[in-house]
RNA sequence: GCCCAGAUGGCGGAAUUGGUAGACGCACUAGUUUCAGGUACUAGCGCCGCGAGGCGUGGAGGUUCGAGUCCUCUUCUGGGCACCA
């Protein structure tokens, strides 16, 4: 019998699929909509195995939700945009569209031979100008709708690459690229104005019932909503300064006032004070250098200037500059409490500033209670408070708050974590921030005729900085306002930008505005987005972002982009060192007897636990060579196999052995039937008992494996049809044809998600004219699902002692009869008479003695 | 340091959500087929024990007729945030 040819039969089904655009997705549809997307892949040059991960879960959702009737919408595109691109034109001289665009044709070339069911009438790449123009009109709304503004910002200066650095891309201090000492330079920067949705951000999260917890934890930890007041403290030279706290309860426990270095105030006193500036100086080249290596030392140097107590005017207290209060957070000053605050205590103990609870645990003397090394930080009642004395946490804040807004000292704020969004980066290949500076007329967005503004074709990448800025030409421009000469802004946007609203522009890619209005509404939200965990902060709240902007600014309604997020885990191998230590490839090692050696030799190596694959750890397995060796639905089956799809998956070359057994053994079933009656052939009514089994096990695989497919538990999938094909290949060969013919139709249409090239040509032997991908999915007969009889256990106190097959719906009597006559219950029992029996219906009979 | 998640055979994992622990796959063992390798097929496969039986879901307690599942404490592993007042 002939094996199954993967690469003939793949190559095959997938022009079939083109030819007859199964996979485009209609806009106008009276059907369900189902919207499935797989975040877009930066076009590297080629396609990993994570890819594989993830795009193979994607496509069986698409093909699930199609064949259950919904109009599917499952488009791919590129996040083209980015540094590589530009690193390899340093490098090698090429141009970065040319390298990206050659990129991404390979790059689609593999995706395609994994049989995705992709509407690819729909592709684009972030750095079309098709869509890069759209994207600059964006930004000039977002301008005028006072969403993005310009203001100085302290960043990431590299001062050999002459460049800002995301904060990822500072490495103990120094630049990536470089090795630089990083410099912390103020700017004149872009950003978009998120604060303003912070609060709408951080309650939307309660309306994602289908993302992970750990997802919505992780954006409202970001988004770092705290609850407080902000009041005054008058200080000996006159002015005033602003604190911000989340324990005013705490005020009698006061000791300090400190200000950030960065603190305007602490500036001023710098200029006339040299000790003071020296300190600042020291907190600054700490603040960037050391931070992340030193769990720094509080330091503070005390100004002589002092404070007034907001609630006692005689109180007086010291203020210092402590290197621990940060500029960017609440007003950039705080008031210390030593007993109720960690660090605050560690400052206190090295300054011999006065420690004292007003906070006491309700089982503590509050003579006797006393901090030592750890700040109390729980639950009490107010002593050595005055009017406080006696008070919980919660009565004290809400009295603290009245007194002090009452004296217009103070008023109660919520504070957020999360800042403005920096969006400039001094870049080449990104998209042109659309913006002219004019000395006369100021910022001046370019006028919607004059979009797109296109990168410029003739960049160099021959000196450090940013090739825009260096470019002759390109940046001279004629104001748009007043036409007398002007300069372009010569940055580009932050990549985020790009990934932030391309699941709405797929709605329709040739709409002449960004979006289109009913294109949108229908499609979004995105009913299923399947990404890496690695985006759960930064994509997934800029997109959330993006979409209540669009919202406010009346160019969508939809706040939420994505309705349900599913985050896959990575794939990983072992990893392999020779007898010196050096890292092997998987290719370079042979495995005997449950050991390892180098290829064609004796030499030992050493297995390495399995790892995320990376370069430097040589662990990483290619697809391509995998796809040649079995085909597209040996290494899809295997990603859904086994592992739950959120967890990490160990690639092994006997698990991908394994998948392709079964692809042959599925393909061996339906060809090995012999006598297949035509198709549609309706079940003869009268089946032989031999044959009910088989056909409970088929539409129960149907009920099962739909059931997890809607959950996305694909591992159990798999499971079911292993049991599937096990129950068909252990069906007694008098089994009726029409009811095998029954169980092999619906092995093909359940595996046609998963393995569509091999269900393609399983349901073309099984006499089928049509394709697959076009048939409705299979329904399970209910009444076949449920079994007339059940097998359950009986135990004896507790331990099992037998178990009985009885009627799925027999009373307690006889499940108790038949229980108390099994031969374990009778030895067991012995002389003793039972105390008690429960049983519990179609679960469990447990003798009590 | 703070927050979150997890721990089940040799391995990946399943367990109808408090009711037969180990489905399904991988690996392994024995046998059949084959010149041989591979494939395919049959049987076995948590641990101890010849057996009856006993033990068993990181560890220690607890609730319950009954706990992998619930509660308390604890150990370890992974992840996120990191001076956020």
């Amino acid at each position: 019998m002939a094996r199954y040819n993967a690469q003939a039969s793949e190559a095959r089904w997938q022009a079939a699929w083109a030819e007859r655009k199964v996979f485009a997705a209609v806009n106008d549809s009276a059907q369900p909509k189902y919207y499935v997307l797989e975040m877009f892949p930066y076009p590297s040059g080629r396609i990993h195995i994570g890819h594989v991960r993830n795009y193979t879960m994607g496509d069986v959702l698409a093909r699930f939700r199609r064949a259950q009737g919904y109009n599917v919408l499952h488009p791919m595109g590129w996040d083209a945009f980015g540094l590589p691109a530009e690193n390899a034109a340093r490098a090698r001289g090429v141009n970065p569209r040319d390298w990206t665009y050659a990129n991404i044709a390979a790059m689609r070339t593999q995706l395609q031979a994994m049989g995705l069911s992709i509407d690819w009438s729909r592709e684009f790449a972030t750095c079309d100008p098709s869509y890069y123009r759209h994207q600059q009109k964006l930004f000039v709304e977002f301008f005028r709708a006072g969403l993005v503004y310009r203001a100085e910002a302290d960043v990431n200066w590299d001062p050999v690459d002459h460049t800002v650095l995301a904060n990822e891309q500072v490495i103990e201090g120094k630049g990536w690229r470089s090795g630089a000492p990083v410099e912390r330079r103020k700017l004149s920067q872009w950003f978009f104005r998120i604060t303003d949705f912070a609060d709408d951000l951080l309650s939307g999260l309660g309306e994602l019932e289908r993302w992970p917890d750990k997802v919505r934890l992780m954006q409202k930890n970001w988004i770092g909503r705290s609850e407080g007041m902000r009041f005054r403290f008058g200080l000996s030279h006159g002015e005033d300064v602003d604190v911000f706290s989340t324990r005013p309860d705490t005020l009698f426990g006061a000791s300090f006032v400190a200000l950030s270095p960065d603190h305007p105030l602490t500036q001023r006193l710098a200029e006339t004070d040299a000790q003071l500036a020296q300190f600042v100086a020291e907190c600054r080249q700490l603040g960037t250098a050391e931070e992340a290596i030193e769990s720094a030392e509080k330091r503070g140097y005390d100004t002589g200037l002092k404070a007034r107590h907001p609630l006692d005017p005689d109180w007086e207290l010291p203020v210092f500059v402590a290197n621990f209060v940060l500029m960017g957070y609440g007003t950039g000053a705080i008031f210390g409490c030593p007993a109720h605050d960690q660090r605050d205590l560690e400052f206190a103990r090295k300054y011999g500033l006065p420690v004292l609870p007003v906070v006491i645990p309700d089982d503590a003397d509050p003579e006797s209670f006393s901090v030592g090394t750890e700040a109390y930080v729980g639950p009490g009642r107010l002593a050595h408070s005055r009017f406080l004395d006696g008070l919980n946490i919660d009565a004290a804040k809400a009295e603290v708050a009245r007194r002090l807004e009452e004296q217009k000292q103070g008023v109660a704020v919520v504070q957020y974590r999360l800042r403005d969004w920096l969006v400039s980066r001094q870049r080449y290949w990104g998209c042109p921030i659309p913006m002219v500076h004019c000395p006369s007329c100021g910022i001046v967005p370019v006028k919607d005729s004059d979009l797109p503004v296109l990168l410029p074709d003739d960049a160099r990448f021959d000196t450090p900085g940013n090739p825009l800025d260096h470019h002759p030409a390109w940046k001279h421009v004629a104001c748009p306002s007043c036409g007398g000469e002007a300069r372009r802004d010569t940055d580009t946007l932050d990549t985020f930008v790009d990934s932030s609203w391309y699941f709405a522009r797929f709605c329709d890619v040739e709409a002449a505005a960004p979006l289109d209005r009913a294109a949108t509404e229908y499609w979004l939200p995105v009913d299923q987005y399947i990404g890496g965990i690695e985006h759960a902060i930064l994509h997934l709240l800029y997109s959330r972002f993006f979409m209540r902007s669009l919202h406010r600014m009346g160019l969508g309604r939809v706040d939420e982009p994505f309705a349900g997020l599913f985050t896959q885990g990575m794939v990983c191998h072992e990893t392999y060192r020779d007898g010196r230590g050096e890292w092997l490839e998987p290719a370079e090692v042979d495995k005997r007897e449950g050991q390892a050696f180098r290829r064609g030799t004796d030499e030992p190596v050493t297995i390495g636990p399995s790892e995320k694959m990376s370069k430097s750890k040589k662990n990483v397995v290619a697809p391509e060579p995998i796809i040649d060796l079995y085909g597209a639905d040996t290494i899809r089956w295997f990603m859904l196999s086994d592992t739950p799809p959120e967890r990490d998956i160990e690639w092994t070359q006997t698990g991908a052995e394994g998948c392709w057994r079964f692809v042959q053994r599925v393909h061996r079933l339906v060809t090995d039937a012999k006598g297949l009656p035509p198709p549609g052939t309706p079940i003869p009514a009268d089946l032989p008992e031999s044959a009910g089994a088989l056909r409970r096990a088929s539409h129960r695989a149907v009920a099962w494996v739909t059931e997890d497919l809607e959950a996305l538990r694909f591992n159990r999938a798999v499971a079911r049809l292993y049991e599937l094909a096990n129950a068909i290949g252990a069906a007694p060969p008098e089994t009726p044809e029409a009811v095998q013919r029954e169980a092999l139709e619906f092995l093909t249409k359940l595996i046609g998600p998963m393995m569509p090239h091999l269900a393609e040509s399983c349901w073309q032997e099984l006499g089928h004219a049509s394709l697959l991908a076009e048939e409705p999915w299979p329904s399970a007969d209910p009444a076949l699902v449920a079994t007339d009889t059940i097998t359950i256990a009986v135990q004896v106190d507790g331990k099992r002692r037998g178990e009985i097959t009885i009627a799925h719906d027999a009373d307690e009597q006889t499940a108790r009869a038949a229980a108390m006559a099994l031969e374990g219950v009778v030895r067991t029992l012995g002389e003793k008479p039972p105390r008690r029996v429960i049983v519990v219906p179609r679960r469990i009979v447990n003798i009590v003695t």
